[in-house]
DNA sequence: TCTTATAATAATAATGATTATCAATATCAG
DNA sequence: CTGATATTGATAATCATTATTATTATAAGA
């Protein structure tokens, strides 16, 4: 069940009660919180949880890949649990936030790199969309 | 020849001097300077110049379309003068951005939006490589 | 289980990028 | 040339994030 915590016993952190319940918050969300809103949703579990333990969380579980930084072009970074790789398409109407995959488009962006001499290393694609009103 | 100024005509700003010495600069960019980089070059030629001169100026151009906001993932924004589009590879080794366009890639992504209901507005994509040593 | 070296925490100050404020100045339509 | 108004330089304020520091919690060993 408990399979961030894990991941997190296998990368050597320590397991503190605020990392639980942070853990506990970016598996419980289906979205694309910012640091504030894991902030309160952290607090809402467990009061005494301080900003800037969320901040040195959410960095460490970066660093060793157990969630992923999306940046959607406004000023502040939105998290999500690491997975299978997908992309973002953002409706600039509403700001919802969709995921999607495409395994052609992948195996195109390593191609494209490759002809220039490049390993692709990362990539970062973000399609900004309005609805399509039928 | 002074092409960028006669945008910013055809878009209703007042030309003045250090809008005109900020056009300059960037005219003569080849690279993606940001702000702080933009200062460093503006003040060259114009010792007056202020930094907060230089926000307000690049803010303008980018919503008149005139320049082009790139997001290479460090804190700070880059900006280039907006052309035929094109997409960035960052060589994570040095920093280095490579420009490259690839019109079945574009292609790719408007049909991928359209395929969720989407008519592509903006898209972002920026790879990052490592070179491959021959 | 108790001890203890050490890592993590809460609170908050500091930083870096960007935006807002405001009095002084420059621009451009008439 | 004049005046209404936009722009400027200087700097304060803001926003997201990082650093500092005294205090507390963790986990490894006795």
């Amino acid at each position: 069940m408990a399979e961030l915590y894990d991941k997190c016993i296998k990368n050597g952190l320590r397991m503190t009660l605020p990392r639980k319940v942070i853990l506990e918050v970016i598996e419980d969300s289906e979205d694309h919180p910012d640091v504030d809103e894991l902030y309160r949703r952290a607090v809402s579990k467990d009061r005494s949880i301080s900003i800037a333990t969320v901040y040195r969380t959410i960095k460490l579980l970066e660093e060793s890949g157990i969630i992923e930084r999306l940046d959607i072009g406004d000023g502040r970074a939105r998290y999500e649990e690491a997975g299978e790789h997908h992309e973002h398409l953002i409706d600039i109407e509403s700001g919802e936030i969709i995921e999607f995959q495409n395994e052609e488009l992948e195996e195109m962006k390593r191609q494209v790199a490759l002809k220039m001499g490049y390993e692709l290393v990362d990539h970062r694609l973000e399609l900004f969309g309005k609805k399509i009103k039928n």
